[in-house]
Parts: structure tokens; sequence; C-alpha cells
DNA sequence: CTTGTTGGTCAACGCTTGTTGGCAAACGTA
DNA sequence: TACGTTTGCCAACAAGCGTTGACCAACAAG
């Protein structure tokens, strides 16, 4: 032990180095994806030597793991008017995936690798699937209706953030809104066609 | 030369050995994605040696390219009637994309590499946005209702085949049409929202 | 001051990768 | 038969990767 007595929160003479890595690794995964995102390439731009992220990290999955740790949370998404539900949600998602570069990091190796693969589909399981439930008809047609919306907001991000085709990079936000919204609320509320 | 003087289409005796490299390298690229497909794993499928393929395709690159050499071209796609566009070319769009495992493997491949990021794109340049441009009004927004198919028609593929969301998988044919159809038909025809 | 702990660098390891060139067998033609 | 070309295998190369352990400087506690 290090500090006092105070239970945790042991304020680490590294964290700053730490920090600086995490960050690295977050740029070159969303850039790069896992294999060509390396070690050494993030110790370069983080500017310290490849064995510290070792030490930090133990590995390059432990590095990933802890460089896409994000809990989206669509917490405060309000649920009414219901007929704005669906406008309410691309808005969520725009924000989140701005400010998160996670996230095209996460979707860039789940391309390629199962376990993040994994992981984009939990984000989608525990927070759309319930969402789908409370506001959509017919509970068990929830998994359904969420992996469309799932689908929807995913391609856009996939044409955006990762494939970035310049009309879609093109778009203001407030026009996603006015396309997608629809498409999502359809998918939610809706009757099955 | 070793065939007659007839003018091309000279029949080599490793032409087998070719299309086994490519039938190999297609299902590796597909599964795995750019580097995770090795040539020696591509190889070992084909029961061939490594060299027999840079021999032939001359560097993984070119092996690649060799690989997803497609043209989907959506040719016969009836444009009558015009309110049934939207479900024939989510139709078009499925068929194209289980005959033809080289379209996941672009994807998969696209999420990390730029060029095939602009394959990708090409596709949607050279076939929807003259679509868009026949069948929606205003034809200087065909480039945005164009890009708006794309991620459309993309992300039900990246989830459906490449992250392969069981919601999503679960879907018929038909169902995807169902839902996907009026989408893409609004975004098509619909006026700016 | 001494001592133990932490933050950081350096050089090397074992392994896999894409890629190359040489060599042997099979083949087509004369 | 003899000969040039094609098809294939084998062994090796250089480079890059993740990972390891030895070593030194800065600091904190006694």
């Amino acid at each position: 032990m290090t500090g006092s007595t105070e239970n945790q929160q042991t304020a680490r003479r590294s964290d700053a180095t730490r920090a600086t890595i995490l960050a690295a690794a977050r740029n070159r995964f969303a850039a790069d994806g896992y294999e060509k995102a390396t070690i050494r390439a993030i110790a370069r731009d983080a500017k310290i030597d490849p064995s510290m992220v070792m030490r930090y990290y133990g590995n390059k999955a432990g590095l990933f793991a802890a460089a896409v740790a994000v809990d989206p949370g669509l917490p405060g998404l309000p649920l009414e008017p219901r007929e704005e539900v669906g406008r309410a949600l691309v808005r969520q998602f725009l924000t989140l995936w701005e400010e998160n570069e996670e996230l095209t990091a996460l979707l860039r190796v789940g391309a390629t690798d199962p376990n993040a693969a994994d992981r984009t589909q939990s984000v989608l399981r525990d927070q759309l699937i319930p969402l789908a439930r409370r506001v959509g008809p017919e509970p068990e047609q929830a998994p359904t209706r969420a992996a469309l919306c799932a689908s929807t907001v995913l391609g856009l991000a996939l044409t955006r953030y990762v494939l970035r085709f310049p009309a879609s990079m093109a778009l203001s936000r407030e026009e996603i809104v006015d396309w997608l919204g629809p498409t999502i609320q359809r998918y939610l509320t809706a009757p099955t066609p």
C-alpha cells in the first residue's frame, strides 16, 4: 500500500501516463482496428516505451478491453411524447457516438473479432430491447424491433464514421434526425407489416 | 504461348488450382478479415504451397483484389410499379449478398482498410446514385438519398452477416423486405422532410 | 542516510508474417 | 528421344509483432 489508511482511490504518480496510453490506444484502435493498431505504435504516440503498456494493462487484449470499457447507457431518454421517441433515440445515439471515440473502435474491431462483436451486441441487448419492450406493441417482438433499430443506427455509424462515405458525412445532425427518426419510430411502434 | 493461334482464353492446366486458391481466399477473407486471413492459412485450405499464391496473384493485396473482384450490378431491377421499387431493391440486395460471399469479405475488410472502403463506396456511387436520380424527386439530392439507402442495407448486412446478431439472423427474407422496403421507398421517393 | 517501492528505458527473446529463389517432377511439342 | 515450359514443393530470408526481464533514476518511509 502506498497511501494512507483511507479505503481506496490511491492516487498514483503514474495516472497521467496511464491516461495518455489509454487515449492513444483509443485513437489507434478507432483509426486502424485491432491488428493494425500495434502496441509499438500506441506507445510511440504516448511517447513512452512499449513495455509500459504491458506493465499497466497486462497484454494487448487487456489494453483493448480497457480502451473500450464504456457503458453507453441511454439513460435520460424521454419516452414522452410517444410519437417522438424515434427522433429522440437518433439524437441520443448521435451525441453518444460523437463523444465516445471508443464506439468507432468497437465497431471497427467487431468486424473482425467475435469478442468485440459480442460487446456491441450486449449494448443492443441491454439497452435497446428493454426500450422496445416498453414502447412497442407485442412485447415478444421486442428483440426483432430492437435488431432493426440497431441495424439502422449502426448502418449510419458504419457509412459515416467507419467507411466515411462523403455523402453520409455531409449530412447534418438534424437531417439525420429527420430521415432516421421516422424509420426508428416505425420499427419500434408500428404494427407488424 | 501455350495454346494455338486462337485469340485468347488460353486454358491453362493450373486453372483448377487458381480457382481453388480464390475460393479459399474468399472464405478466409469473409470469415477473418484482411490481416487475420494469412496467405499460409489460405494455402493450407487450398492444399497447396504458399509460394503458389504469390506466383499466381503477385502478393497478398493482389490476391484480395482478385478475390473480391465482383461487379454487383443491380441490372434487371424493375422500376415499375413505382411504389414497389423499395421492396424490389431490398430483395435484390438480399440475393446478391447471399450469392456472393465476397461482399461480406469486402465489408469486413472495409472496416479496417481504406481501399476496400473505397470499393464499397464505388458500388454505391455507380449503382445506387443513378437509381436515386431516376426514381426520386430533386435529382441533386440523389447522393443523399443513395447514402441513406446504402446505410440501411449495409446496416442490415453488418448486423446479419458480419456481427451476426441472433435477432438479425432470425429474420426471414420476406420479413426483411416488409420492414426495410418501406424505409428504402421513403428514402428514395419521399419529399425532403 | 538507508531501504524498499514505484516509474521508466533498453535490449533481447521467440514467433509469425509476406515474400523469394532454387530445384524436381510433369507436361507439350518436335 | 530430347527440350523448353509449366506446375509444384522446399527452405530460407528480413521484418514486424507481442512479450519479457534486467537495469537505472526518482521518490517516500524509517
